[in-house]
DNA sequence: CTGTTAGCGCCTTCAT
DNA sequence: ATGAAGGCGCTAACAG
């Protein structure tokens, strides 16, 4: 006891001696002394909860200012159980995609007052569940992105008491909350495109081996032609591999008159490597990506791909995550699967011969 | 009130039938009481601090894993002050700039063990004062990005205790620890390379008026000219400000051979421009930008640029920034700003008109 | 080697 | 309207 009251002695006084921003930071004790309150009161000051007088209040903030005092949210949210933080677990930090999403989901993020703190997981389930571990505690709640299901649902036992919004996907999430973009619609619509725009030898570019919307996509490609077999070479989403396998496709006794990549990224790599090999395209060769990533617009030929709006989805998914964190136990009530429909966006990447160099960007109607 | 109560019986039974993730997380006390051992030899176990008899390190890892014990990272950094998490205050989450720093910065975090908080300013410098203050008590240490310098300063003294790393461009940061790139240094290397081969009309797309990173980059573009006087066009690197500029510089009675954008995204607008009002690059008109975003590469003609290594140096701060942390009091020692060289990189949009379509990536020796 | 206990900084009944 | 006091979950002396 009375080692406690010299230790408050000598933090007061180096708090009085001046603004200094250094020294150790001021606490809530510190300002209801110096206001002559108690700290109740400026607990509640700071929190414009009860009713307070209008003196103490204006003491209060004259401490808080003088002493430069900022409540310590980790505390704060020791006694609260709030964090006002949530998590975000993605599979990689490289490529436009993850980029745009980071962004909206910061947008929302902001708009609520919330903090977003971002981790990688390489893939790796493991690491997954490490990221998710060392958030507990720190999050309100947290949204994953793993392209693997197991992932996914290991994920959402891991995180306990902790909601968890699933955004990898797979349609069929357990009866878990989830958000996830109409894969097989979208790879559909696009081979139905370059079929109704003449294309007769569809060759698809899937994404890695084990990747569920890799997976599903391929899937769609291949329950949506009409009078060909299938034509199915590996990537990994990245533009390397994209170009990898234009050059593989180009190599093919017949030569496919349509590319189909799994996202934009191998599309991209697919243009590139025609181009650099004198295909034309779309005069020879069609190419239809998945993502609309801002930049399939810019390169030359516009890409036709199937836009999904990622900023909207990252926003989406913040808002319903804020959602699951508020309704707390009630969050059972939400285990919907929100589906996002890609819109078809028809660019130069896929004229038909005939009709090549028209509108750059005319966009379809969405898909649902 | 019954309503609520009959939630939580719920809850309760679906916890202890089985191995509940649901319920409330296990404390450090469940494990004690289930271990019969005391908190203190439960946090030991965990810290792998002192020596314990290995009977006690199972008794103790076994009722973790039965719990499902997950140590409170928000009770443990209260009373280690230490959190592992180190906060990034960006202008801005849009274009392969940020991407990339963050990419950077995800993957050294990690290495170390660290988490990442992100938040966006908006270029605002009240936003940016706010994000500094939520962050006290959540992280260890903080980078900050701004475009204005004081903004920058300011942030270190809202900080108080907290180390702060500068990352605004500016090389003038009052002795405080930072990270700059070469701006000025940058600008004159890419107009150098234009006279070098050839161009004598030379224009530059400036970033916004105000930011610190555009205004150096203008005066050293104005410095390096011979025999011309400067044209300058506002930007605001975006790829529409970009655009936006070229068509005006295209406008001019005597039209520019050469555009030096201050950065990539500009230049690829300009590019775009360009192509669409039919002037050629390299042929009619060069251009040079600056970063060096992966999409830098990618398109055509693939845009002659200052290398920056954005990642390594997202990689570089954040290692530097937990430098800061770990030197602790010691930290006034680091008061270096740390210059980041950027590195010419000559690719397809300045060859001179002879020998366009050369070498589309050869990479000049750094400035340094 | 292990248990006890006092805080870390804040919020929140419970009295007054 | 305000003050006093008991935690929140964990770590770190300080005894045994």
């Amino acid at each position: 006891m009375t080692l406690r009251g010299k230790h408050l002695d000598i933090a007061a006084s180096s708090a009085v001696n001046g603004r200094a921003p250094a020294a150790k930071a001021a606490t809530i004790r510190d300002v209801a002394e110096r206001a002559k309150v108690s700290v109740a009161s400026v607990s509640r000051v700071l929190n414009g909860s009860d009713a307070i007088t209008e003196t103490t209040r204006q003491r209060v903030l004259d401490a808080v200012a003088h002493l430069h005092y900022v409540p310590h949210v980790g505390a704060r949210s020791l006694s609260t159980s709030r964090t006002d933080t949530i998590g975000v677990i993605l599979p990689d930090l490289y490529g436009e995609f993850f980029s745009e999403l980071i962004r909206g989901m910061d947008l929302a993020a902001r708009a609520h007052g919330k903090h977003l703190i971002v981790s990688s997981s390489h893939g790796d389930t493991e690491e997954t569940m490490a990221a998710l571990r060392s958030m507990r505690g720190r999050v309100d709640g947290m949204i994953v992105l793993s392209p693997h299901v197991r992932a996914a649902n290991l994920a959402a036992d891991v995180a306990g008491r902790t909601p968890v919004l699933v955004m990898n996907g797979g349609l069929d999430e357990g009866g878990r909350p989830a958000i996830a973009v109409d894969n097989h619609g979208g790879a559909v619509a696009a081979v139905e495109h370059l079929i109704a725009t003449g294309r007769r030898r569809i060759a698809h570019i899937r994404g890695a081996a084990g990747n569920l919307e890799a997976d599903i996509r391929a899937e769609g490609y291949a329950s949506a032609l009409v009078g060909q077999d299938p034509i199915i070479v590996e990537g990994d989403f990245t533009q390397a591999a994209g170009h990898r396998a234009a050059t593989q496709l180009m190599a093919l006794d017949q030569r496919p008159d349509a590319v189909f990549a799994a996202n934009d990224m191998m599309a991209l790599g697919a243009l590139l490597a025609f181009q650099e090999a004198g295909v034309r395209c779309p005069e020879d060769v069609a190419v239809v990506g998945f993502d609309d990533v801002p930049l399939a617009a810019l390169v030359r030929p516009t890409l036709t791909t199937l836009r999904v709006n990622i900023a909207e989805m990252g926003r989406r998914g913040v808002e319903r995550l804020i959602g699951l964190v508020q309704a707390g136990a009630n969050a059972e009530a939400d285990t919907a699967c929100e589906i996002v429909r890609p819109a078809l966006v028809v660019r130069q990447s896929t004229a038909a011969a005939a009709t090549a160099g028209s509108n750059p960007d005319q966009t379809a109607a969405s898909l649902s």
